[in-house]
DNA sequence: CGTAATGTTGAGCGCATTCAAGCCGGGTGG
DNA sequence: CCACCCGGCTTGAATGCGCTCAACATTACG
């Protein structure tokens, strides 16, 4: 992934990938509490992660898919403090945590790619905290799309048509809201006509009615 | 800041701190925008990290006293992507990026010190996220002095008062509530005994009370 | 094909917000 | 030293957004 590399840097970064391991739809790649030995890179296949409070309420902290590296939270405490659920049937690159440490002290481009991956985590997570902290539903909703569908083009996949893979209820459980309101929401995006939505299915009809959601232009 | 160096190591570390800056209340460390050069660990003050959306709105994503390390938003993108803003005079050490990278890949503790900071801060705000994902007003008012006051009593100070450096309003963009909620919210505290608020003085009469507005044992 | 899981929609409610008025405390200048 | 001012804080009343509870529709799946 990093670029700039030789190609012995190269070979060296892929010696890192201690196995790949295939997580079928439903069941957990890690999960809170267990031993931290790997960070997991997605090759495919889409996951949540998500955080429990000891009263049973649980929130999803994020969405993984393709390309994205899943496992940093376990590096502090060397256990893991949140669950990884496969959203589809996926396969991850197991990294162990000890070999990226001891290749990353020699290759000057991984480690600071390391650093930029986990850098991009803290700021992503800065703007899910703007979110929670400050939109209202629509905005949550427009966001989330808009967000998604960003990621899913840079890909290869198309700017306006997505599927999601992730129930109402775990949407709801990310932004911030009920099942309900998260459902309630897309029904009115699709009343007026910016997005149509069949179950799973979602068809950004105006993206630029949903940028304006989020981000109202009401200076002019 | 690490333990189990050797002197020499530890000799080489203090070399990390290319200068010490002062930074007086209501000045920024750094800001939105800003090109990213260096982590500061914060010697003497407090600070406020946050981040604004385009349209004026700013959501507060954390407050940080002494021996906690800030700007790592900018690793990412060579920019900083919020401002840091002291809420009372403060020092600071910095530490130039290239510096620590450099040294990091020397000696192994420094890594994996980076390293811990860097994935305590995602864990970090998993928390925040689940607050404000998931919680009601007196639960996250709770969960903030909870935390608050366990910070300080790290750092040496009472487990039970503690003196409130940043607004209503502070307190509230962080928790994601408007400052009357917030006021509205110690003054429920006081009126139920839990505890003594004179401005920006508060005096915890009764901790498990918080511990149970935070994590209800109804199960009981 | 039948059952459970997921999604939609409606009605009523409650918590936090909004708007507004007043209070407190610290700093400044007459 | 006191009067004044201003930012921060508190409190009240009314509103509204999202939640709760509930019924029903749709889809997935064994």
């Amino acid at each position: 992934m990093p670029i700039g590399l030789s190609t012995e840097e190269l070979d060296r970064i892929d010696l890192i990938v201690a196995a790949r391991r295939k997580i079928k739809r439903g069941t957990t790649l890690f999960r809170n509490g267990e031993k931290f030995n790997s960070l997991y890179a997605i090759r495919t296949g889409f996951f949540k992660t998500c955080v429990a409070s000891e009263d049973g309420r649980d929130q999803v902290t994020g969405f993984q898919m393709a390309g994205e590296v899943i496992g940093l939270d376990g590096i502090v405490n060397d256990h893991h403090t949140c669950d990884a659920i496969a959203l589809e049937d996926a396969e991850v690159c197991v990294m162990p945590f000890e070999r990226i440490e001891e290749l990353s002290r020699e290759v000057n481009a991984l480690q600071r790619h390391v650093h930029k991956i986990m850098s991009r985590e803290i700021v992503r997570e800065h703007g899910v905290m703007l979110l929670l902290g400050s939109m209202r539903a629509e905005e949550r909703l427009a966001s989330f799309l808009l967000n998604l569908v960003q990621r899913l083009h840079a890909r290869g996949f198309s700017k306006s048509e997505l599927i999601l893979r992730m129930t109402r209820e775990e949407i709801g459980s990310y932004l911030g809201l009920k099942l309900e309101t998260v459902s309630r929401t897309f029904s009115k995006f699709a009343a007026d006509g910016i997005v149509e939505v069949k179950q799973r299915h979602v068809h950004i009809l105006n993206t630029d009615a949903l940028k304006d959601i989020v981000n109202p232009k009401a200076c002019n």
